[in-house]
DNA sequence: CGGCATCCACACAGATACTG
DNA sequence: CAGTATCTGTGTGGATGCCG
């Protein structure tokens, strides 16, 4: 039977199981989330398809499982983040794209991204002096 | 004999397990981490000792363990985003604070975060409408 | 093509015991 | 107090196969 009572989506990170979390937490998670981060910084540039933001996400690093992608797409798209538009065309036709929420959201995710790629050298050169220095004490 | 060759902590969140992945999306994996999100973020305030900072966490939602405070700490303390400093005293008395790379990467968390306060009221209507929408289409 | 259901592996995360 | 080490359960997330 599938469908049960099991309402929303399973969630893409953490277990929204209802527990005694301030709700806010929850949003942060999904946001924040393995592929959620991605998904909102693609979309930031353009809508996309399915398939085509599978293939976007993958050009960026190892690549979202179908499930997950949907998983992800579908608590985006409950919290009010994403926008799914499914035309009733064969082949199906979906196109997902930002909320004005989710641009709000995605701005601010972006700008952690950008971050990142900006200072790429200093965490890298961080972790030579810690792997270094963890050897050294290893051996003193 | 547990050290091996495996250096660095475990990491805090994915696999970083050298695949075929751009590395500041390791850096980005790590800073949206559940617990590294939070850490960065109560750091911002002050410097916090291990314990406090595990129930200023605990606080906010649901707790973390100590297990996984400590290795979100070691990731970051290795990206160079936190600065720890271990006194040898009696008892032990180790301070974690921000290092001015990591007080960057924890304002641009610290805006999504407050993005998410902000905007919860918006995401709380938008799950409704998804959810009644949901129940009315498995009517059909 | 887009999405759902099922199975399964593995890493994450918790509990516990021990060290400095 | 601040960890480390180990053992274990659970859930995330991936692969596959089937429907609309």
């Amino acid at each position: 039977m599938a469908v049960s009572t099991s309402t929303s989506p399973p969630a893409v990170s953490g277990n929204d199981t209802g527990e005694t979390m301030c709700p806010h937490r929850l949003v942060l998670e999904h946001v924040t989330s393995r592929w959620g981060v991605l998904v909102l910084i693609e979309l930031l540039d353009r809508p996309y398809r399915f398939s085509e933001l599978r293939r976007a996400i993958g050009r960026v690093g190892k690549g979202v499982s179908e499930k997950m992608l949907t998983q992800t797409l579908q608590t985006l798209e409950r919290d009010g983040l994403v926008h799914r538009d499914a035309r009733p065309v064969i082949p199906p036709r979906v196109d997902y794209s930002l909320t004005d929420l989710g641009r709000e959201a995605a701005e601010q995710v972006r700008g952690l991204a950008e971050w990142t790629q900006r200072r790429m050298g200093a965490v890298q050169e961080a972790r030579e002096r810690y792997d270094v220095r963890k050897a050294a004490a290893a051996q003193g």
